[in-house]
DNA sequence: ATATCAATTAGAGTTAGATCGAAGTCAAGT
DNA sequence: ACTTGACTTCGATCTAACTCTAATTGATAT
């Protein structure tokens, strides 16, 4: 059992985002000890950590609700909870492509600044006859 | 020479976005027509699809500023603005680094699910002696 | 010249995702 | 009994990056 701080230091949460993840319902496999404080068993920070991945992978807090919802209800629901990762999947991939493309593009750019060519304004700022 | 409404089209960003930038000190390049209106040259497109590209890999519109202000003050800046692609470069690719390793886990998750084992609450949730 | 369309501005509003503050409860230690 | 400190709730506030509104001006087409 860990307490909502312990949880923070593991998970590299805030202890504010963590109520805040529970207050937005992501959070409905947590009980509370008799003094009503949250209790996190080891099977929570399980699906707290994919919850973290979905999240740093840009999922929103909705649709993570969604799959959170889909894990509560058993085994009926694997098939929608593996879809909803499949294409969550697909999206990821979708954003490193487009990452892999700005890097290229950056790198270019370094390389002409590498070459002494700077391509930018100011320093051929002759008027080109305006207008 | 391009209307905001090209540029709009051409960078896949809103009439409204470009405004935006441009009070927020992005575009100091843009010149404007006698009736007041925006007008961009060849070489803006240039610059705007780098803005695009930095904004893309998660560069604060702040940042950003310095890059293009930077850029504005001719040859003498091109050290600078070497440094701060590089920089922006390194942290670029530590965030694809972490996009590889939770697509892992995602990946991971998926397979397990592939093998039908579920892992999740719902299921087996006779309490275990619930304390 | 009048209707329509495109552009302008300043500033308000929105959204997501936290983050914080105030006020209060609870249990352990002295 | 009292302090300490971790926990609670609710609601306000914050930030980034838009997004929209309203009122207005200017250009184009009939």
């Amino acid at each position: 059992m860990y307490t909502i701080n312990e949880v923070a230091v593991i998970c590299d949460l805030s202890v504010h985002t963590l109520r805040y993840y529970d207050k937005e319902g992501l959070l409905p496999f947590i009980s509370r000890n008799k003094s009503g404080n949250r209790e996190f068993t080891e099977q929570s920070l399980g699906l707290i950590k994919i919850i973290c991945c979905l999240k740093n992978t840009g999922m929103p807090i909705k649709h993570i609700k969604q799959y959170v919802d889909l894990c509560m209800v058993g085994e009926t629901k694997v098939d929608d909870r593996k879809k909803m990762l499949v294409e969550h999947r697909r999206e990821v991939a979708k954003q490193m492509d487009e990452m892999r493309k700005n890097l290229n593009i950056i790198d270019l750019k370094i390389a002409l600044y590498e070459k002494g060519d700077q391509h930018e304004f100011a320093h051929h700022l002759e008027p080109a006859r305006s207008e």
